[in-house]
DNA sequence: CTGTTAGCGCATTCAA
DNA sequence: TTGAATGCGCTAACAG
């Protein structure tokens, strides 16, 4: 049987208000009492039951998501997982909300930061463009003790607890080590697209596949980064053009969102077939690896890092910090056959 | 405010103890009532309070995990990995209970499953070996009402409620296809190495490989699988034997264990290089990786194995059936740099 | 500074 | 067949 606060209480020679009091780190005990108390727990290896204690609290854990509005199909299953995990809210006692912003614009997120009521919401995830009014922002609702984290883009230089996503350095390495073995040895040019390099994931992925290829794969040349808004339009003529213009492309690397347009460029082109590596799986990227138009898509999954920013925001808010191992976002990789 | 039993209490027009009863499924209620309780919940949306229930009820599952034991890497992290939730069994109010058995030993895993006591058990989760007697063995306990779910390794057949593991034929698909890429249209062959084709696992791995090669890249020709029993010795002399009978061998797929044999036959044999791909992260794998010896592992994450065991097992103790996206396990593909 | 007491939402005796 | 009362482990008024 595990102790309960009845056992410490007794152990300690105190009350349960007291070790209760202690417990939480409230104030008005003595110096004397919290040490009879902590002796207590640690001698009978006291652990809380965190059930209960949400019970008794009747805690609800108000949360806001801001996220880019727009037709980026990644975004959009961001915002069905983050639908999702409003659903299970009452059984997990948050109370959700989401605010889009028009994509790029930091100005829209720093508006919305700057209304939220400190008061009445415990954490925030934002996918956060990487400007100094954004940090500024961040930093202040830190400050008024909201939690914030950053989620799929980073915020590099602010004090946000967290980074809900993945390492995105290694995902443009991991890019690069699979387009340089796909290639083979065989020598040409590797065009590289992106949607926005205010964007640190982007930066990072750039970064880390330029620097596999240039170490490893020196026969490989790139072109790029081209700048295309995450938009699909952009990328289908930045693509075409690029394509046209030089018969040495061998390989592209989308780093950013666009896929249809991607897809549409390359579709016009037959027979002429790139290796191609994109990121996050969705309907369109889904496809495309099943007509063998990609051959590889990095993901990160995006179920996941909503789940993980909303127990990351209540541990915080709970003065807990989360275990390292189970946040951690792996970087997948998917070919037509591991699909999930 | 989400409605409790009170609220439908009082809709219904009856007690607290009759809505639990109905709630609960227990006799003794009269259709009608059992009617008007059920209509009161449906009206008010109610949903039970799961950590309400379980602190109430002061419920723990006691489970037992059967596991190979042996230098396997991957079983080790296994075990480890179930060890760590054992440390988190007070607040997952799980009893979990470590049961080893000799590596391939369908005899071992019947006597441990037979000496269980049904009363005492809630759920088992077993890495199987795929035998009419375990098959058996499995079958008698679901008739018990004890829950059990197969762990990394299935038992097509039998009523086993749950697999907790990847989709073993798409596994093997995917290290085709990584092969087949990685070997770029040249002409060569391809060396098979497996553990134990009694093992379910291992043989849908070796018929998913053997697709893809076959309709997709028939220039690479399949060699084996040899069986080596999971043993790293045998692995190493038949792939040293394989590589010097062959010259024409240009990569290899364990799709088993003994990767450490796999290493040192390919490290003996420099400065040929195959391409090579393998399962499972380990500290010999991921050394592999780093030092260019391995091309790509392919994972399970055995930690999320565990873990989904555990709820899927408690679920259905619970007679209620999990979400399946939730315990959907991975096919993860790792390269040096994506190395979690 | 410390203790008493009344719940949180649910399950479960024990009576009726 | 039904209901009243008690308690799970913890928190939070409210007193003292």
């Amino acid at each position: 049987m595990r102790p309960t606060v009845h056992d410490i209480a007794a152990e300690a020679g105190v009350s349960l208000a007291t070790v209760d009091r202690v417990l939480n780190g409230r104030p008005g005990v003595r110096r004397q009492t919290v040490e009879k108390v902590e002796t207590a727990v640690s001698r009978l290896g006291y652990v809380r039951d965190v059930m209960a204690a949400n019970l008794a609290r009747r805690r609800i854990y108000p949360l806001v998501f801001v996220i880019p509005a727009g037709p980026n199909s990644f975004m959009r299953v961001l915002e069905a997982e983050i639908a999702a995990a409003m659903g299970r809210s009452s059984v997990e006692r948050t109370s959700i909300r989401i605010e889009t912003v028009p994509p790029f614009d930091s100005g829209a997120i720093v508006r919305v930061l700057d209304a939220l009521d400190p008061q009445s919401v415990s954490g925030v995830a934002l996918v956060a463009t990487d400007t100094e009014e954004v940090r500024i922002a961040v930093d202040r609702l830190i400050d008024q003790g909201v939690q914030v984290a950053t989620l799929v883009s980073d915020l590099p230089g602010s004090r946000r607890v967290h980074f809900c996503g993945i390492d995105n350095i290694a995902a443009g390495r991991t890019a690069g080590n699979l387009i340089g073995r796909f290639c083979a040895g065989r020598p040409g040019k590797v065009l590289v697209v992106a949607g926005s390099l205010k964007l640190s994931d982007h930066m990072d992925r750039a970064s880390g596949f330029a620097a596999v290829l240039k170490s490893e794969f020196p026969e490989l040349e790139i072109i790029g980064p081209v700048e295309t808004n995450d938009d699909a339009d952009a990328v289908r003529s930045a693509v075409g053009a690029a394509l046209d213009a030089d018969p040495h492309i061998i390989a592209i690397y989308n780093l950013g969102a666009g896929n249809r347009g991607l897809i549409e460029a390359i579709a016009a082109r037959k027979p002429r077939r790139p290796a191609v590596i994109a990121h996050e799986v969705t309907r369109h990227s889904r496809q495309a690896l099943a007509d063998g138009v990609f051959d590889a898509v990095i993901n990160q999954d995006c179920g996941h890092e909503v789940r993980s920013a909303i127990r990351v925001l209540k541990a915080y808010a709970d003065g807990l910090n989360p275990l390292s191992a189970q946040e951690r976002i792996r970087i997948d990789v998917f070919l037509k056959d591991n699909l999930p």
